[in-house]
This record gives C-alpha cells, sequence and structure tokens, in this order.
DNA sequence: CTTATCCCCTGCCGGC
DNA sequence: TGCCGGCAGGGGATAA
C-alpha cells in the first residue's frame, strides 16, 4: 500500500468528490473486500446517505456518513479513482463503486485484493480493533515523539521494525522507514535501546518532515505507486540499490531488516558496532 | 517478548 | 517469445 503519504493524497481526493453528495447506489464488486458484513448489507446500508467528512487515521481512510462510517484499508495496491457513469462498466480490478448524485462514480481498484473496508456506526470507530490499537498518528499526532522515545528507551528491536509497527506510530510503511532513517542518519538494523537521545531526536523531527515532503511531491502528479506502468520514482534510497547516495556519492546498498527490503546508505548510516554478549563496551 | 516464516493475491521484471 | 523465480510501499497468524 500506500503509506501514510499516499493514504492522506487519496484521502483529500475523497473530501473532494465526497463530501456533500448522496450515495445513489453502492455496487460491491468482490466481496471478500468487505469486512464483516456481507455485501448486500454494505450496498443497503449506503443507500441514500450523505457523505460529510473524510478522515485520515494512520493508514486508514474514515468516510462519514450520516450515522456511518465506512473505514477503508488500501493494503498494497488500493487506490480511488474518479469518473462518471458514462465511463461504461467498471475496469477489472474494480472492487467496490459508489454511484453519487452528481453523475459521478466513485471506483475502489485493488489489483491484489488486500484491500478491506470496514463498517461501523459513526462514534464506534474504536470497536474496532484495527483503529483501537493504532499509536499516534505518525503525522498528526503530537504525541508520536513521545512515543517513540518511549518504545525505543524498551525495545531491543531494530529501530525500522519499531517505526513500521503500527502499534507504536501509525502510518510509516517500508519506504518511508527506509528514508526517515536516511535522513536522521541512522541504520536502519540499530537495536532501538541503543540510540542516543540525540539520535531519537532526529528521528522523531524527520519523520513529519519526510511525510510532508512526500506529500507534497506525490501530490504533484497522477498518483502511481512505485513498479506499475509509468512510476516515477521521488525516493532518495528505495529501490536505488547501486545508485550514489545523493549526499555522500556512496553506493546505495540493499539488505534485509525486519522482513523487508531495507536500502542505506553505509557511509551516511554507519552500521552498529556489534554489541558483544557482555554489555557496553569501553570507548576506550 | 522477538524474530522468522507463511499467507492472503496479482502483476511486473529480469534471467535463461 | 515463453517460462520461472523473485519481488512488491500491508498486516495478521503461527511457529520457534
Amino acid at each position: 500500500m500506500p503509506e501514510l503519504p499516499e493514504v492522506e493524497i487519496h484521502a483529500r481526493n475523497l473530501r473532494r468528490w465526497l463530501v456533500g453528495r448522496r450515495v445513489e447506489q453502492c455496487q460491491v464488486v468482490d466481496s471478500s473486500l468487505v469486512v464483516p458484513e456481507t455485501a448486500g448489507e454494505l450496498q443497503a446500508a449506503l443507500q441514500g446517505r450523505r457523505f460529510d467528512g473524510v478522515i485520515r487515521r494512520a493508514k486508514y481512510v474514515l468516510c462519514c456518513l450520516d450515522d456511518l462510517t465506512l473505514v477503508v484499508h488500501l493494503r498494497m495496491t488500493g487506490r480511488f479513482v474518479l469518473d462518471s457513469y458514462a465511463a461504461g462498466p467498471a475496469t477489472r480490478p474494480t472492487r467496490l463503486t459508489l454511484l453519487l448524485d452528481n453523475g459521478t462514480r466513485v471506483r475502489f481498484e485493488d489489483r491484489r485484493r488486500f484491500g478491506r473496508v470496514w463498517l461501523v456506526p459513526a462514534g464506534k470507530e474504536t470497536e474496532l480493533s484495527e483503529l483501537r490499537s493504532l499509536g499516534p498518528d505518525a503525522l498528526l499526532d503530537l504525541d508520536g515523539h513521545g512515543a517513540l522515545e518511549k518504545a525505543c528507551r524498551v525495545s531491543r528491536r531494530s529501530v525500522k521494525a519499531l517505526l513500521m509497527d503500527q502499534h507504536v506510530i501509525g502510518g510509516i510503511g517500508n519506504i518511508c522507514a527506509a528514508e526517515i532513517l536516511f535522513r536522521a542518519g541512522v541504520h536502519p538494523a540499530t537495536p532501538a535501546s541503543d540510540l542516543d537521545a540525540c539520535s531519537v531526536s532526529r528521528i522523531a523531527r524527520a519523520i513529519p518532515r519526510f511525510l510532508e515532503w512526500a506529500i507534497e511531491a506525490q501530490s504533484r502528479k497522477e498518483l502511481i505507486y512505485l513498479g506499475e506502468k509509468g512510476a516515477e520514482n521521488v525516493f532518495s534510497l528505495y529501490r536505488r540499490a547501486g545508485e550514489p547516495c545523493p549526499a555522500c556519492g556512496t553506493p546505495i546498498r540493499r539488505t534485509v531488516v525486519a522482513g523487508r527490503g531495507t536500502y542505506w546508505c553505509a557511509t551516511c548510516q554507519p552500521e552498529p558496532a556489534a554489541a558483544p554478549t557482555d554489555g557496553r563496551r569501553s570507548a576506550g
């Protein structure tokens, strides 16, 4: 999926497309999308309701309709597209369509079919375990800084795994974690509790700065995910193994950290010294 | 508590 | 050209 920046862009689009509009018809093309309601229940529930707001929460989009909230997670390949009734039958990756009272149609596309939607009563969003367990939002929530510091103090996990853990901070995924750690000059495999306060602070400050930059950079053109036809890689390190680091020219390296492909610069993000088993080594 | 692995799916890319 | 393995920006379950 999309990580926080892409979800934010989709949420902004939906705000323009949906708010104030009434649902004439909802079609669930792929019922595996819907959890736990049946496709028929979702369709019937949305019929005739009016959208009055769209909120992003970490990597979730919350579409508010009167007394209901439609919660969406785009996972790896989900996206929203605007067209019209006149555009004809929905194209193949379409999983859900919303026909609106102004003649437009909003489609949810998802090639890999990992995306999911839930329907909850307004005000009861936190009864959804997926939302309840989220940490503070990486972009909007000022608690994020403190949450990161606290998690770093008590965890031996790699700092990259911590950044990607949605229970610690919500919204950061594999690409953002790599780019944030590059900006902070911290190696992704560093055990979190080995970080000094200065490094943690650099990471915390890099988080909103990178996210705001990414939203801006990816808002300038049509949002196409990396790996798809026509995609342009705007990131500094991601999927650039062997290319020179934009800061120092050292070839960018790729390894696996926390189970995912990870890109880093050996000069800007020096590997942490392997800690001996007896704890801290004297600096000499 | 942590890590690793697999799984859910489909499509693209590079190598042979 | 065709086939095949590897990989993919998420996250949950399960095993060790």
